[in-house]
DNA sequence: AACACGGGGTC
DNA sequence: GACCCAGTGTT
């Protein structure tokens, strides 16, 4: 059949680069059940060089399911703090519970039950029916999927409803009957790290460059086009006395996290925090106001601060109105 | 099908 | 700066 793909047959040239070429990654040196789906939780959007201090950190404070499961969400939340996307923190809490509930404990090894868990998508699911027990799944993260995407000359965008399903089909083809999904799933993602990389592909190192169809791989795989980035203002405040600093607990987009509090106040802008949030770009203007014009809010001493969940842009407005306030009180003209 | 959700790295 | 990353949940 014209444009069927062949990748099956060329499983065993894959899997000998991948022995000679694999990184040792710490989850890599473990196959239970639960340091896979910490491992695959973390590494969700994420790189894998900013996962791996997080995960050993994880590892030794929350050894087990039930370690987990046992655990209150501000401490879950301050380990999570500076990989972004909480919900997987609060998910992957949430999964141990149910894992503990539904399943005595023992991490599933059946791909709908690990669907049904929260935080648990098509593609994590996969990985641990793969990665932890050794059983066929298809993996499409986005390594697999650059990779099947040049190695098919797949022309459809990868994140279009038609694109998964080839990349689908494509990884399940890839399987083997038996054992060994862990080795192949695994050196399917490892060619897409190493060699078949976004920009600059190093095909000349590419054991299955043989079979590959891809004439411009560089221009692959096609994505659809991206929302326009929208610029938004917002306004907080720096409160701080003798008590400490003063900070709200997060009921929107950092829920659970300690932030500073929006205001409507206006007065003198004392520092300008930018960052961008998915397709926003944001500017927060920072002002100083008294506890005495907030309710609500609880103050932290300053030893705590660096121990407590406070999203990224947050902290370092923090700590650049800290180093501000420094700067004014060596100068020794204090008339702030 | 489109969008929200973070943060850090690379070129 | 633009683009990318071991994706998932909601609408």
């Amino acid at each position: 059949m014209p444009g069927s793909f062949a990748a099956a047959g060329r499983r065993a040239e894959l899997v000998a680069w991948y022995r000679g070429h694999g990184r040792d990654l710490p989850w890599r040196r473990r196959t239970d059940a639960y340091a896979v789906l910490v491992s695959e939780f973390m590494c969700q959007q994420t790189t894998v060089a900013a996962v791996i201090p997080y995960f050993e950190r994880w590892m030794a404070a929350f050894p087990t399911v039930r370690a987990l499961a046992e655990a209150d969400e501000e401490s879950v939340l301050g380990l999570w703090q500076g990989l972004g996307y909480y919900s997987r923190a609060r998910n992957l809490h949430r999964a141990a519970r149910a894992v503990v509930e539904r399943h005595g404990g023992e991490v599933p090894d059946d791909w709908d039950a690990l669907r049904a868990l929260p935080g648990v998508g098509e593609y994590t699911a996969g990985a641990v029916v793969a990665f932890a027990f050794d059983r066929p799944a298809p993996v499409v993260d986005a390594n697999v999927a650059r990779v099947l995407a040049r190695w098919m000359d797949l022309r459809e965008p990868v994140d279009s409803t038609a694109g998964r399903v080839a990349l689908r089909e494509a990884a399940r083809a890839l399987q083997p009957e038996g054992a060994g999904a862990r080795e192949i799933n695994s050196a399917v993602m490892e060619l897409g790290a190493l060699v078949c990389k976004p920009r600059a592909p190093l095909c000349l190192a590419c054991p299955v460059r043989g079979g590959c169809r891809a004439t411009e791989p560089e221009l692959l795989p096609v994505k659809r086009p991206r929302a326009a980035v929208t610029e938004v203002t917002e306004r907080r405040a720096f409160v701080v006395d003798t008590a400490g600093l003063h900070l709200l607990r997060s009921t929107g987009r950092w829920r659970g996290m300690w932030i500073l509090p929006e205001t409507a106040a206006g007065g003198e802008i004392a520092h300008v925090e930018r960052y961008p949030i998915t397709r926003y770009r944001v500017r927060m203007e920072v002002v100083r106001q008294s506890p005495a014009e907030w309710s609500g809010l609880r103050a932290f001493g300053w030893d705590e601060v660096p121990s407590i969940p406070i999203p990224s842009p947050h902290r370092r407005a923090i700590e650049a109105l800290v180093a501000k306030g420094r700067a004014v009180h060596r100068e020794g003209h204090d008339e702030v």
